[in-house]
DNA sequence: TGGGTGGGCGCG
DNA sequence: AAAGCGCGCCCACCCA
């Protein structure tokens, strides 16, 4: 049974589709959604649709109520468009896609825009027809599911934050950089680093902000570097260049993670004092792959330096679980490429292709496989791509042929049939003026250079966006698992997650059942790549660790 | 004064 | 010794 929510002016339009019934109507007063939809839920556990889970799900998550599944049509909307020939039209529609392209909507409390009932009921019905049309009707199906998943969970880990410490975050800011300044200056320990680059350099009034500034005091002081750049200069052997690095280092951390951003980005938690919250903002489909991105708060950007704030609150542990080399076992997979899966058997499948004599070292091994996945054709990865085509001929064939698509123009898919876009209009231009009359070398060469990029686009498309899928279903298993172990505790009582980082999860839990969550956690590993690559048989072995604090997982 | 851009660097 | 994917955010800097 599915559940259409539409907002429209006089409450919140909520009509039940069963299959061989007719739709049944009813209107609910706003203030009195939440409790209907809990009652509705504990009656039936429908599916939920509505166009926007970030903001109908936030206000029920905030009256305390939550739901098992969802169906986000916005969400949905834009896979289906890139994913079938004809997609569904409607104009109303396209102004949802991009709320901010209308700046002069009002702002309501309920969702960034509004739809009559008629409407998002329609734009259900649509999708509904398009999936059952399509020719791999069962893995989008399975796509949206996930997707839709995925804004449910982004929407709670929003909802109840990643547990932090304000007081550890200040202690290791404090260590780093002396006693917090007032706001607008530097931290002492910054400032003595700055007032000594400016010594060495004899450069009295420089900023080390400004790039060309310390460019030219570098320059004046005989270093013969293109850029201020970390990896430059740690190439430099120059009395300036220590306490030039801690600067950058320091400076990045005040920044980007200092004091300023906790007072923005966190608040105190739900239990009491002590016990703060992280809450960043993130967005479900944000990237073309279909990768999360974050909007604010830099979540999925935290350093290693400050994960020493990810503290469990008393009672409590953190199960932090990450995948080892997602990517190239996601691409063994959707190439059923049985070598490369016997090489990724263990827990590290770069070792795996030492041991399987494709490549000598283990260092290698990495620079060659990310190569692969990138579209390296010079340096080392360039030298060792021969060994992995030999070694590995399915495996190449699919990234390779995702490149060659690329470079024509072409779309390219994921396993579960996530699409590309085309490349930009001024992409085509270039392609197609060098063929024609006047065509210079230059623009020839531009155009190869052009068709090269958007090939390596393509290439990496379809390995991360698989990858990306990967991690969905496995979130999405592991949300249910972590329902049934918690009871109906909500996050106050049981293990929920809350933290997602591509391939790396963080739950928090009761510490007594920490045990049980590591299991569970292992357990949606194995069952997303079921799910994905039914009983081919590739590993997708998590490093788990039961752990305090973020920086002692491993 | 405010918006847009590029360098640089954090994450996977 | 360096190149090859996807992001967000901060700062300086440029321009209107």
């Amino acid at each position: 049974m599915e559940i259409v929510v539409a907002e429209e002016s006089d409450g919140v339009r909520l009509t039940v589709l069963t299959d061989g019934v007719a739709p049944a109507a009813s209107l609910v007063p706003t203030e009195e959604l939440p409790a209907r939809v809990a009652e509705l839920e504990a009656a039936s556990h429908p599916r939920w649709v509505w166009s926007d889970t970030a903001a109908t799900y936030a206000r029920l998550l905030r009256a305390g109520v939550r739901v098992e599944r969802c169906f986000d049509l916005r969400l949905c909307r834009t896979i289906l468009r890139r994913a079938l020939d004809a997609p569904p039209p409607s104009d109303l529609w396209d102004g949802a896609e991009e709320p901010e392209d209308r700046p002069d909507a009002p702002p309501t409390l309920f969702a960034t825009f509004t739809l009559p009932a008629e409407e998002v009921l329609a734009e259900r019905l649509r999708q509904r027809e398009a999936v059952a049309a399509s020719a791999q009707r069962g893995r989008l199906a399975t796509l949206l599911a996930a997707e839709s998943a995925g804004a449910l969970i982004a929407a709670e880990m929003r909802h109840d934050g990643l547990p932090w410490s304000r007081a550890a975050h200040d202690r290791l800011l404090t260590e780093a950089l002396g006693p917090r300044p007032l706001p607008g200056a530097r931290p002492p320990v910054l400032e003595a680093l700055a007032e000594e680059v400016r010594t060495t350099l004899a450069a009295p009034a420089l900023n080390p902000d400004s790039g060309p500034a310390l460019l030219r005091a570098l320059h004046g002081a005989g270093i013969a570097v293109q850029t201020t750049r970390k990896w430059e200069l740690e190439h430099v052997d120059h009395p300036v260049v220590a306490p030039l690095l801690e600067y950058k280092r320091l400076a990045r951390l005040h920044s980007a993670n200092g004091w300023a951003w906790a007072e923005e980005w966190v608040r105190p938690g739900p239990t009491g004092a002590g016990r703060e919250r992280f809450h960043p903002d993130y967005v479900p489909g944000g990237v073309v792959t279909g990768r999360w991105a974050t909007r604010g708060g830099g979540a999925l950007q935290l350093p290693k330096q400050v994960r020493g704030a990810v503290v469990a609150d008393p009672g409590w542990r953190l199960v932090v679980a990450d995948v080892a080399q997602l990517e190239p076992r996601v691409l063994a997979a959707m190439a059923r490429d049985e070598a490369m899966a016997r090489a990724a058997r263990g827990g590290d499948l770069y070792q795996g292709l030492v041991d399987q004599g494709v490549i000598e070292t283990r260092a290698q091994a990495k620079v060659a496989m990310l190569g692969a996945l990138y579209g390296a054709t010079t340096g080392p990865a360039g030298e060792l791509a021969p060994r992995l085509l030999r070694a590995f001929p399915r495996a190449t064939a699919v990234v390779e042929g995702a490149a060659m698509r690329g470079e024509v123009g072409g779309t390219v898919r994921t396993w579960l049939g996530r699409t590309s876009p085309l490349p930009p209009p001024e992409w085509k231009a270039v392609q197609d003026r060098q063929h024609e009359g006047g065509a210079t070398d230059e623009d020839r060469r531009r155009a190869r250079r052009l068709a090269r990029d958007w090939g390596r686009f393509t290439r990496n498309f379809v390995v991360q966006g698989t990858a990306a899928e990967w991690a969905l279903c496995w979130l999405a298993d592991l949300r249910a698992r972590l329902r049934v172990l918690g009871g109906d505790g909500g996050a106050g009582r049981s293990p929920h997650l809350v933290f997602f980082l591509h391939d790396e999860v963080i739950v928090h839990t009761p510490a007594a059942l920490a045990e049980e969550v590591a299991e569970a956690v292992r357990e949606s590993a194995a069952g997303a790549g079921r799910l994905l690559f039914g009983d081919f048989p590739v590993d997708f072995p998590l490093d788990v660790s039961l752990v305090d604090t973020y920086a002692d997982a491993t």
